[in-house]
DNA sequence: AGCCAATCTTATTGAGTATTAAGAATATAA
DNA sequence: TTATATTCTTAATACTCAATAAGATTGGCT
């Protein structure tokens, strides 16, 4: 219930909880949030090549048709993924590919950050020894 | 404590356990999913056109000190913010433009699956008339 | 220097929510 | 009906968020 807060708090600015629930903000933070966990980043890259069965998944994961089945559908549900069912089989695609292109900025964003840190190692072994540094 | 099952249950695959917590598919979706909060998607969109103070960002956001801190100590923990100090003020910057183009293209898929969803109801509101499809 | 105020950070708590696994229930096709 | 695929339910665990209070750093004042 949303809308009772304690007791006898003060009427609390509202204007705050405006952007806190913005619409705008909160659909965004939510396809962010559905993109954040381990496993759905592994099926989406499962995915970027084709569609797939949910067995297919099932098995390349490793794990059982329940869990399987629910990180499918909460992807699903914000509209990442669409499924089509053919005979006994569901097959989920990513339903937009830009998706994919989130996926593959990310690792490029990840890849540079983690190689300055591995630079700043360098920097920090390279200062401990005498030698000048050239650059 | 993730070693414990249940009182008699079988071994069940470690191996399961490997896809899960790969490190590689953990930092990634630690990226997104500290992007998955709306007052942090804001605390992005405020910063795209350049660095601002804590104290500034926390008047916009009409939030207190403590909890604009913590939302951004999240986003510099996972390497998306840089910060500077400068006298009694910390100036905070979007480490890497790539992010900004990551909400960009979060931004147009949205756009495209609204637009979508409203093209199906104006069709569903179609169908319900006589009128012939023209296209 | 010594002290105070402003700015920001960190730690802690509690309430609410999400995630997980396992099993039951459901639906569909062969 | 049987097998396959998925959803629903339940319960235990874990995490997130917001709010408070305490701590640290800096600048200015006297």
């Amino acid at each position: 219930m949303p809308s009772r807060r304690s007791p006898s708090a003060p009427p609390a600015d509202p204007s705050a909880a405006h952007v806190r629930s913005d619409p705008v903000y909160v659909v965004k933070a939510q396809l962010f949030r559905v993109l954040g966990h381990p496993l759905r980043i592994r099926i989406l890259e499962l995915l970027r090549d084709g569609e797939r069965t949910v067995g297919d998944l099932q098995a390349e994961l490793e794990l059982d048709s329940s869990g399987t089945s629910q990180h499918l559908a909460a992807l699903r549900q914000q509209s990442v993924l669409d499924s089509r069912r053919v005979g006994t089989s569901v097959y989920y695609r990513i339903r937009d590919p830009r998706i994919s292109q989130l996926l593959a900025i990310a690792k490029e964003i990840l890849t540079s950050a983690l190689s300055d840190s591995h630079a700043l190692l360098s920097d920090l072994a390279d200062e401990a020894r005498p030698r000048p540094r050239s650059r």
